[in-house]
DNA sequence: TCAGTTATGTAGCGATTGATACATAAACTG
DNA sequence: CAGTTTATGTATCAATCGCTACATAACTGA
């Protein structure tokens, strides 16, 4: 099981790492081969050789993303005690990562391929699908929160879910924006104030009447 | 004062309003000047004739959604007759808006230029700028709300309207997800939930603890 | 009628895009 | 050693990028 050939000039590993703090940076779309190239130190043939072609090796990039520095998010909801330290965990840790200085603002998978052309939609997609995955895991931590019981039965988990991924990927625009880390910290802390409101069990919820139509005549101070 | 030379032969609103339903979809860096001149009709030499380059089109393109599409977050922000109302409908406008059959689901402010390769720095500069305006308006907003005495004096104003705002840009990415609107309807719902907690007077305020570093032993049921 | 002015269509500019052909280099096996 | 296999560097490829030169068309005012 030798390896067999001429051997491999540069460290696989060392040069995906620099491909994904450039896509990071700039996105699928903002991102050449020349940079590419450029930063992993190599030349074309041996990207393609290594990696495939563009697209194969932004989704190695990803999948290295979330393997490090996006795997705060399923750590949280892992390992803490209750649904809500795991989301309150989940959105703090996140805050940290997305404010690390020295690393491109915000989360990755969030920021990289929000639009593009119709020939890159497969990345685009494929990102909305990570995405998605994480909005999926907080949910099903949520569901064992009630069956552990920290979470009221009948509490609308997939709401709660989207809600707080809602606030986690807002915090990446934030972040890109210049937000500094207090203030995405303060952002938490807001989300974090409904968590009461929100697992109240229904039939006594004060402060859930719709916004899409105001039954009421609004109140003039 | 009459027009000199040959005339248009070609819409020039309607042509703008072309271009801005490409740049939408796609976004920057993602629409080429040939989408652009096949969406809008015409040839290369009338559009940079016409609009300059591709960025000044582009800005062109924004000003007009902002003018347009975007327009529900100032009317709301103007219109309610409380602090709290604003907010709500500022919401739930935008999620009609962002849920519109026929249109490009999510905010082109939001998603058009989130990152993008260092030359084209400027266009995402421009609209970190609006976004931060939105921002900066809703904080403005809110304010007026203390001094017309429907928000409680000593409120954080400043990290309200930053929570508000991450929930607003999340929606984007929700939408581009293929949220329907009755989800994002559903996140809109759970965010107004926060707002009696984080408008309540600091004093006597109570979930407002920090989650930077829990104080005491999670509670395992 | 005739300059002067502006818009249009064709055709193509230099530069860059993602991706390769090809000869050579460096390892292994026999 | 020869033969096989894989990686590397040079030097591109066709296609597309944003953009424009140029001749002509269609209007104005004198």
């Amino acid at each position: 099981m030798a390896e067999r050939g001429r051997p491999r000039k540069f460290d696989r590993a060392a040069a995906l790492r620099r491909a994904m703090e450039v896509f990071w940076e700039r996105g699928y779309e903002g991102t050449s081969l020349s940079d590419l190239t450029t930063a992993m130190g190599i030349n074309p043939p041996s990207l393609y050789a290594a990696f495939g072609c563009k697209e194969a090796l932004f989704r190695e990039a990803v999948a290295l993303y979330e393997a490090t520095e996006g795997s705060a998010t399923e750590s949280a909801l892992r390992d803490a005690p209750t649904a809500r330290e795991a989301v309150a965990a989940m959105l703090r840790d996140n805050v940290n990562a997305y404010a690390c200085p020295g690393k491109p603002p915000g989360c990755m998978i969030v920021l990289a391929a929000t639009l593009g052309a119709p020939e890159n939609k497969g990345v685009c997609n494929y990102l909305a699908e990570c995405r998605r995955k994480v909005q999926d895991a907080l949910q099903r931590r949520l569901e064992r929160g009630v069956i552990e019981g920290d979470v009221p039965a009948g509490t609308d988990t997939a709401a709660l879910a989207a809600f707080y991924t809602t606030v986690l990927q807002g915090l990446s625009i934030q972040a890109r924006d210049g937000a500094p880390r207090a203030r995405l910290q303060a952002i938490v802390d807001c989300a974090m104030a409904a968590w009461d409101q929100l697992t109240r069990p229904p039939n006594r919820r004060a402060g859930s009447r719709s916004t899409t139509a105001p039954k009421r005549k609004a109140r003039v101070p």
